[in-house]
DNA sequence: CGTGTAAGGAATTCTGACACG
DNA sequence: CGTGTAAGGAATTCTGACACG
């Protein structure tokens, strides 16, 4: 769930430079996504960027749909409507969790 | 196996200064370590350091073993035998697969 | 042996802006 | 709208060396 410790494909740890030869998109681009919210990468004390593997991954997805000529406001709801997805999916496996907890299922 | 497509884990990306924040250690250690032959981190074509997260869990590991008064040379030596274990486990279990593989086993 | 540090240079990253379209 | 680029500054990383012990 949501709460989990976070594991290798979301530590922030990589500068720019190196998420620019992962994804092949350049500096600008990557920033200017950045701009329009499809990333969110986090910042050193100094304000340095620092991204994460699925930050690479949804960066590819990004270039993609550009590719395709999709605009990124319409990225973005397309994102945020996957997000809500993902949100419902967690909720349900959480429910179904509390309710063999409830009944102290044994498998 | 050790042909095996790399992971998120085993990718060199991070420079130096993010090691150094997650693993706790001195820019100054960790270089130490990779002239004594302890890490192997990649370098780009102008010469920064990269490293994987494999990295800092050998870093983490060789951390414990100098606060333990164990020297590099000594640290190697139990590196490269538990190097020489995992080979032999692989090639084991390697020799299984085509075993199974020679005797079309079904499961 | 393991590690800190000052030194100087090179490479990286950052921001805000102008350009084109 | 999406992206390139030149500009100037700040932060990062690199190497080789001296120091201490």
């Amino acid at each position: 769930m949501s709460t989990d410790k976070k594991n290798y494909k979301d530590k922030k740890v990589m500068s720019i430079g190196i998420i620019s030869k992962i994804t092949g998109l350049s500096h600008r681009k990557i920033r200017y996504y950045e701009e329009r919210k499809l990333i969110f990468p986090e910042r050193t004390e100094k304000g340095t960027r620092k991204y994460s593997f699925a930050d690479v991954e949804t960066l590819m997805e990004i270039a993609d749909q550009i590719e395709d000529g999709v605009q990124t406001y319409e990225i973005k709801k397309e994102m945020s409507k996957k997000q809500k997805e993902q949100t419902k999916n967690e909720r349900n496996k959480m429910i179904r969790g509390q309710i063999n907890a409830h009944f102290n299922i044994k498998k």
